[in-house]
DNA sequence: GATATAG
DNA sequence: CTATATCAACGCAGT
DNA sequence: ACTGCG
């Protein structure tokens, strides 16, 4: 027994190995099942991957192993796996995985990717990113409630500047708040608006919003963290499964949903997102 | 996970 | 042949 | 330069 199986995904046959392989112990999630997630949801899933530098992490040995986090592509990735070749601000170049098409995605998968994230901006202008990404985050000691709570104030400031906005559970602690962009504005100016409306807000609830990004200083509060908007920086991508017990997976949401007491960050999972 | 080298 | 070793990221803020 | 953080 070779220990393989033949899936295919439109016009190409990808050859799985060890699809048996169980990749969440706790669960018995099998790298087939992460094949069949990543399959499913590819036509959710690519419009947020096409174009942009892809990061991999991998656990080839499972949840519990160590993770691989891997932006380089590696050598033996076939020819057809897209790629760019992007700048490294401490010199030189990387070449990351483009995920253009589902082929792509369920080959990721194969290679134990179990998590992908992706860069906000697109390689052919990867200085001007298409998104703006707040993250928030409870602190121990916030909970749930907390981070819905963080993501109204969030919306309605922004409702005020007449811009659009796009939330998403992110399968591990909280959820992503994201803006739209018309790419004309690079990382800096991006960051710099991004750091006044988490600094507004922090000033205006000192008791339940902080920007502070050591954990220690953060208290009970929901960390408004605007990190994610710089070169090379990435956010986990929709329909991205963590690599977390019961495999929840990062799902966009309405608006609405916030109002739900019931709505936390593993609200879907690979077992109920369909 | 894939590959190179040692036993 | 199997076993073992080795490789696989980066940027930013604060001190 | 080094650590914490994601
Ligand atoms: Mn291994
Ligand atoms: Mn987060």
């Amino acid at each position: 027994m070779s220990d393989t199986s033949e899936i295919r995904i439109g016009r190409r046959t990808l050859t799985l190995h060890r699809p048996d392989k169980v990749l969440f112990p706790d669960d018995g999630i099998t790298k087939a099942d992460l094949v069949e997630h990543y399959r499913s949801v590819s036509r959710r899933m690519l419009p947020q991957l096409r174009e942009r530098p892809l990061m991999m992490v991998r656990h080839p040995d499972g949840i519990d192993g160590e993770p691989l986090v891997q932006k380089n592509i590696p050598g033996h990735f076939p020819d057809w796996v897209h790629r760019a070749e992007v700048r490294r601000e401490s010199g030189g170049t990387v070449t990351h995985v483009v995920c253009d098409d589902a082929a792509t995605l369920v080959y990721l998968a194969d290679q134990a990717c179990v998590t992908p994230h992706r860069w906000l901006s697109r390689a052919d202008r990867p200085d001007h990113p298409d998104r703006l990404v707040l993250d928030l985050d409870p602190s121990d000691g916030s909970g749930f409630e907390d981070v819905r709570w963080a993501a109204h104030r969030v919306c309605e400031l922004l409702d005020g500047l007449g811009l659009p906005t796009l939330l998403m559970t992110t399968g591990s602690s909280g959820l992503h708040v994201v803006v739209p962009l018309d790419r004309q504005a690079d990382f800096g100016t991006v960051r710099a608006f991004a750091g006044r409306v988490a600094g507004l807000l922090a000033e205006r609830h000192p008791g339940r919003l902080t920007t502070e990004q050591r954990k220690a200083e953060r208290k009970d509060r929901v960390y408004l963290d605007i990190q994610r908007n710089a070169y090379a920086q990435t956010a986990v991508a929709p329909y991205a499964v963590r690599a977390l017990p019961g495999a929840p997976v990062a799902t966009p949401i309405a608006r609405r949903e916030l109002d739900d007491p019931e709505l936390h960050a593993r609200r879907w999972t690979l077992a109920t997102i369909g």
